[in-house]
Parts: structure tokens; C-alpha cells; sequence
DNA sequence: ACAAGAATTGCATCCGAAGTCAAAACTTTA
DNA sequence: TAAAGTTTTGACTTCGGATGCAATTCTTGT
């Protein structure tokens, strides 16, 4: 039986053609398949004269298991999807997901979505190379995270939280940092008027992150904020600069941003466009904690999100839930870290 | 034959866990499963009425085909493995470079390696998946390559080039990239005293463009100049300043540093702790193009490499030769386009 | 040295979709 | 309407490794 299978294969594909498969292996050794595919098995039951025997044609042949066929009997495939909303706003976050992941022994597939992509047709492929569990950086509906549960695949959220929805998540706390940023830029000085920059409509982080401070400042008393909208990049942070200025004059003097590189380009532009002092002038703070926040142009006071132990926590979380399907949902909140910059008070 | 199977599967799993297979929706519409199969190949020969049927069972039950089983018996996974070190310096590449294999059709298996990650087991892992393709953004020995060439899969390396070997790769000319900017450097006053700031010792993209300038500083008739190496930080380029000054007094005048991220931190080491004017008192360019060079505080003159045009090249070159084994190797060298920031001259 | 028990090994089968080939169902033509 | 040609369809095999189970080999105790 084996012979035959070996000779059909043999008159279809050039022998250096084919890749050296596990009958191969068993062939030169003179050993079942079996025996093969158990030497590869962690725990199996080998002894060890086999085992050398084995691994001796191995090295001969330069065997390497095939692990899309292992994934076909086991139900394994030992790969995730990690799926992240416009790749540019997580370099880092990306980098540790990857790290953790691989150290762990699990391989990472990577789908990124634009705006112009299509979520829907994404989500169709994750599931159609049976990924062992999905961490999204993205928004998906309610209805995508039913098809995922449905199927019995693990999903967490990173940074994306869904109230009143059963569904794994590990987030920063955007409203508490928010709060305490909001609180210190107060404390900072008497400020004659305060804009609060959003990021994109759809973003619930910025929605968040909003919420909070605007929460805060009426706590504060302070009612009378000007509000513009900017896409989370550099560049709309120096447009939201002229946004805020056309609608108040040169009244405002703080100025809230719901992330860092908006923040930056609010920076830029009031320094070298408007030729304003910041902190003198105007104070101004962050979220995120981006590296460029540190630069010695900007020292710029934000909430640094714990990148590492929300990278942690997620893959742990994910991984978890992989090996054992009956855990519960959970959602996990970390506290940002306050990072005291050069950009407040007078 | 197929009644056994199924009910031997029942046995195993309970029909809500498994996955629903081709061999269900066969069933379900009451046609044979190599009918379900055909109706997901594009130019398959199968009746308008067969599909409708199928594809009404596909609706009921929700099916999705498994790509793991797809790709073990057609012997293509549509994966490509990417292979990025230290995911922190290649942001907008590994973006582009997903975008445009999803947009074909192309699975994207990300690989990260950092200083203390290992490459042979990376690698293993690698060949263990059986992708299609490989994109590296890291460095290969030549054994490594020569696996992959054995193994028939297809490799690219991007901006990585080996002379001497035959092995595609798209890359961004280092060299005479530098020259201009050193041209540039040299037109712009008169300069007393260069500094060279190299990148680390292993890569070799730091190496080209340090042997550009150099060779270029030569023809030039500036032999004396002031060598130091950073780790392409933004922080290294800090302390090279230091390094820098303490080799040579205060006198230079002319930095060129092998990337931006580098440059900038020498920038703002300049402006912020030496208080020097840049470039009033010193003139600097960068290398990359990254996005903060452009900055207003920044402003930096550099070489932006073509991003887009090389990950299209890359993706496009990979893709080929996927299709298309026979394919020689190819290197494809692309210009990098002229910043002028205001970081130049007296 | 031999029976009872434990550790190894091999056989056969499975995972789920795709491709081969011959049978079956349609078309066309005379 | 029958023969010839064309298109659809289904049975069976294949991809490559994992696993249950029975057969075999190796230990151990007496």
C-alpha cells in the first residue's frame, strides 16, 4: 500500500520536487509513519533507539513537519488572527502582540483594515483558515463577534470594549486618564478657556477619552469648552489648532487632545505657525504615551497607556481561553500612567 | 460509505462543535461532495442550478471552506510569510506591504525578530507552514536562503541586497542617496569639520549609506571626519552628539546621520541641551523620510525612500514568482527622493 | 525460564476539500 | 427519433500527519 502511494506520487512530481514528507522519513528509517509522527509528538511514546533512528533520516531528508496537515486532524491550526484598524496608530502595540505570541509558540496572521476596506470579506478569510483564536484592534458588530462565538473561537479586544456584551476585552482606562489629566491641566494654572480636540466619529477610544474630560471639567464648573474633531494624525492636530482659534480668537488656553500625535501637531503649529508659548501661552495635553511625546521638542504630558502588560494580559487572555473554551469573558481595565511633561501652566 | 463517516464523527463531536464541512452542505442540498467543492472554484464546470441549490445550503448552514484542507491538497496555502527585525523601524512598510497582499488575495504570516529572537527557529517555523512566499526585511545567511531556493519558495528581501547572490530584492539606493545629500550638505556653506553618524554594525543598509557618504565626503577632498555609531534611536542620536563634541571640541559643523529617527534626536540634543542652532551652527540630514521629519519643529532634509512603489515591487516580484517558479532573481533598486527641510547650511 | 504486566510499534483510519475519470444528463444534428 | 457530441455530476482517491487500538517487544517478578 505504502510502496503504491509512493510510486503515483513519484510519477507526478519530480522526486526534488516534492517536499520530503513523514513516509519519506519512515521509509529511510525503516519505520511506520507513525512512529515518525510520534518522535514529533511532545509526550508520545517513543523509545529512545527509535527516536534516534528516526531523527537521524530527519536530519538526512531535512524533514520538516508539515503543520497546515497537522492542523487538519488536530483542529489546531496554532495560529491566530490579529486583526488591527489601520496598522500606522499601533506600530508598538503590534510589535509586542507579535513578540508574545511568537515566544509562546503560536503564529500570528495579520489582517489589517483601512477605511476602505471591506470588514466583512476580512472576517470570511479569518474564518476560513480556522484561526485557533482572533485579538482585534478594530471595531467589529455585534453580530461579526456572535459568528466568532458561534464557531468556538476565542476573541479578545484590544483597547475596544463593549458594555453589556459578554466579550473578552483588555483596555486602558481612557475616562479615569482622561480625568486626571483634565485635573492637572486645572490645577496647572487659571485658564481662560479650554477646546477639546475628539478623534475620528467612530472611534469609541475617543469617545472615551472625550467623555471623560468633558465629564470632569463640568465637575470642575467648567461648562464653556470649544470642541473641533480631528483623524487622530499630526496633521490634524495642526488644522484643529486653526479650527479652534477661528471659532474662539485667541482666547483658549488649553487645549485637550484625544491622542498624543494630534497633540503634537497642536504643538507644532502654535509654536512655529502662531508663534505662541506653550506652556506659557497655551498648556496642552496628550493620551497615549507614543515615543515622540518623550522628544526633547515636545515633552509633552499624557497618559502613557502600559503597552507591555495590556500585550501581556491580551495574549495570556487569548491563549487561555484557546486551551480551555469554557472560560468566561472578561474584561480587563489598566490604569494609564501619568507622564508630567513641559506643557502645562503658566 | 459517507452515511459511516458521518455517523462516526457524530460520535465525536457534538454536531454544534464541529465546524460545518462540504460534505454537510453536500448533504443538505443532496448533491455530491465534489458538486459543493466545484461551486467554489471560479471557473469550475457546474450548472446554474446546481450552484443555486449548493449555495442556498452554504447560506443555511453557514458554511466556510476550510483553507487548512484547501492547502494541504493543493499544495499552496496562499500565505506569505513576512519577516520583519524589530518591527519598530518598519511601521509604514509592514502596512503597506499587508495592504497590498490582502488586496490580492494573499494571507500575510507575520514573523517579528528582535536581537534575542532566533532566526533558525524562526525559519523552521517558517518552512513548517509551507507559505507560498517569503518577504524578508531582515537579514538571511546564504545557507538560509539556499534552503528556501531548495525548497522551491519563492524570497524577496526588501532593502536588503546581497551582491554576488542571486536572490531578488527591491532596495532603496543607499548609496547614491547619500551622495546627494552629501552634495547637498557640501553646496550649502562651508563646513568645517563632519561628523558621520552610522547605524548599527550588522545592518547593511547602515553600512552602504556610511560608504556613500564617505566615499562621496572623499571625491570631495573632506577626508577628516569624525566617526561614531548609534543604534538608529532616536536616543542613540542624543548621545552621539555627545560622542561627537567630545572627539572633536565644538568645531563641527556637518552631521550626517544614517537614518532620521537618529538625526533627530542629534537635532533636538543640539538645539535643546548645546543650544545650537540648527542650522545656523550646524547643518544635519537624515535618511528615511519618516513622517516626523517632516514635522514643523523638525523640518529635516533627508532622503525619503519610495515606500509605496517598494512594497508594490516587492509584493508584485513575490507574487510572480509564486505563480511563476521558473522566474529568475531580480534586484530592483529604486531612487530616494530629495527632502529639502531647512537643517542645511549657514 | 516463564507468566504477567508495561512499554513500543504498526495498521488502518481520519481530518476536509480538490481533482480524475467515467457515468449520467443534456444538446444538437441528421 | 436515434446517434453523436457536449456538459454535468458523483464515486473514489489524494494531500500529509495524528491517533485508537491491536500486535509486538521488552521488563519484571517468581
Amino acid at each position: 500500500m505504502v510502496q503504491r502511494v509512493l510510486s503515483s506520487r513519484g510519477e507526478r512530481l519530480a522526486e526534488s520536487q516534492r517536499n520530503v514528507t513523514s513516509y519519506d522519513v519512515a521509509r529511510h528509517a525503516g519505520v511506520s509513519q507513525s512512529a515518525v509522527s510520534r518522535c514529533f509528538k511532545p509526550g508520545a511514546s517513543v523509545s529512545e533507539k527509535m527516536r534516534e533512528r528516526v531523527m537521524q533520516s530527519v536530519q538526512a531528508l531535512g524533514y520538516q513537519p508539515n503543520a497546515i496537515a497537522r492542523g487538519l486532524i488536530t483542529r489546531r491550526s496554532n495560529m491566530v488572527a490579529v486583526i488591527v484598524s489601520n496598522l500606522n496608530f499601533y506600530p508598538e502595540v503590534l510589535s509586542q502582540l507579535s513578540a508574545r505570541f511568537m515566544q509562546r509558540g503560536v503564529h500570528v496572521l495579520l489582517f489589517t483594515l483601512d477605511h476602505e476596506s471591506d470588514v466583512a470579506r476580512t472576517l470570511e478569510q479569518v474564518a476560513q483558515y480556522r484561526v485557533d483564536g482572533v485579538l482585534a484592534a478594530a471595531h467589529l458588530t455585534r453580530e461579526q463577534m456572535a459568528q466568532f462565538h458561534q464557531r468556538n473561537v476565542p476573541l479578545v479586544f484590544y483597547n475596544r470594549s463593549y458594555r453589556d456584551v459578554p466579550v473578552s476585552s483588555v483596555c486602558c482606562d481612557q475616562v479615569q486618564g482622561e480625568r486626571v489629566l483634565v485635573d492637572l491641566l486645572a490645577q496647572s494654572g487659571r485658564h481662560r478657556s479650554y477646546a477639546l480636540l475628539s478623534g475620528p466619529a467612530d472611534s469609541v477610544v475617543s469617545m472615551q477619552r472625550t467623555q471623560g474630560a468633558i465629564e470632569r471639567l463640568h465637575e470642575l464648573g467648567i461648562r464653556d469648552l470649544t470642541r473641533v474633531r480631528g483623524d487622530y494624525s499630526y496633521d490634524s492636530g495642526r488644522r484643529a489648532v486653526h479650527a479652534i482659534f477661528e471659532q474662539r480668537g485667541a482666547m483658549t488656553d488649553a487645549i485637550v487632545s484625544a491622542n498624543d500625535m494630534m497633540a503634537l501637531g497642536c504643538l507644532d503649529e502654535l509654536r512655529h505657525r502662531f508663534e505662541l508659548d506653550v506652556p506659557g501661552d497655551v498648556s496642552l495635553v496628550g493620551f497615549d504615551g507614543v515615543r515622540a511625546a518623550h522628544w526633547s521638542s515636545f515633552d509633552l504630558t499624557t497618559i502613557r497607556q502600559p503597552v507591555e502588560s495590556m500585550a501581556e494580559a491580551a495574549v495570556t487572555m487569548l491563549l487561555e481561553r484557546i486551551d480551555n473554551p469554557g472560560l468566561p469573558a472578561e474584561k480587563r481595565l489598566f490604569s494609564g500612567v501619568l507622564r508630567r511633561g513641559a506643557t502645562l501652566g503658566h
